[in-house]
DNA sequence: CTCAGTGTTCAGTG
DNA sequence: TCACTGAACACTGA
């Protein structure tokens, strides 16, 4: 579920671990797609070689910076992952690219449906896809005011302004549907129609939701159970909240959305 | 066999 | 030109 607190995650896990790390051999599945039209090839001859010195992200894009000056720019897409291990253990059946390090441990970037990206970049976060993103709640603090002056300007429905990457980075359809719960928003009200109380408590709610699902690690068996999240999933008639309110299912900004009439409005 | 799906992009519309 | 909508992309698993 890669929204942001699960990519912010996985940047982690890569930075603690692979930090320092130099490559020995870089494998890439021929996918003109995944890769960009540079091809695989581009990124064998200039990562082999190189050392990890540092990760970033930004919305839902992550990169890995070597020392060469080239950063592995990604995106894991719906279904897009990073798996690592040791030589010897590893499935590779989606596996899109592969680092081997030195130490004889590996890092893969995996991603069954292909909705993922991988790109090389010298500066991730000044030029697009990443220069184009708006605020990260988790990094940049707007403010409240300025968050709710902007929805005001808005006539799309308040939820898909939320999916807006290029307005708020990294918001993704599960952090979307728990904001508006935690706000008490229905998701289908159009910016405009909002009062400034109203887009400030999602500011509010977003900021909270996102710090409390990374400090979780976004494992989401951590979640409180009194999350949405918990249970949103698969649209039956009888899915109801922790408090036993009955959780409706409709379409947002074409997506399928949870919510729950008796608390949103 | 059919279809939903945690993602972005882009053509078409008003 | 801007804001917005919906289809396309691609593939697995239910």
């Amino acid at each position: 579920m890669p929204e942001l607190a699960e990519v912010e995650t996985v940047r982690r896990a890569v930075e603690t671990g692979f930090r320092g790390k130099r490559i020995v051999t870089v494998i890439c599945r021929q996918d003109p797609i995944v890769f960009d039209e540079l091809g695989p090839r581009a990124f064998t001859g200039r990562l082999r070689g190189q050392t990890l010195i540092g990760t970033g992200r930004k919305g839902k894009f992550f990169w890995l910076t070597f020392d060469g000056g080239w950063s592995v720019l990604m995106h894991l897409g719906m279904t897009g992952w990073i798996e690592q291990g040791r030589f010897g253990q590893m499935d590779l059946r989606f596996a899109r690219m592969q680092l081997e390090f030195e130490d004889e441990t590996w890092l893969a970037f995996t991603d069954p449906r292909r909705l993922g990206r991988i790109r090389l970049r010298t500066d991730p976060l000044g030029e697009p896809p990443v220069s184009k993103l708006g605020f990260d709640v988790y990094l940049d603090d707007p403010g409240r005011d300025w968050f709710a002056a902007e929805v005001q300007k808005r006539k799309a429905p308040i939820k898909a302004i939320l999916l807006d990457q290029g307005f708020t980075a990294g918001i993704g359809n599960w952090l979307a549907d728990e904001i508006l719960f935690q706000a008490r928003i229905d998701p289908r009200r159009r910016g405009d129609t909002l009062t400034r109380t109203e887009a400030r408590a999602i500011y509010r709610a977003m900021k909270r939701i996102v710090n409390r699902a990374v400090k979780l690690g976004a494992d989401d068996t951590k979640f409180p159970n009194t999350w949405l999240f918990h249970h949103r999933w698969g649209k039956n008639a009888e899915a109801r909240t922790s408090t036993g309110d009955p959780i409706e299912h409709c379409t947002v900004g074409g997506r399928t959305t949870a919510w729950v009439p008796t608390v949103q409005v």
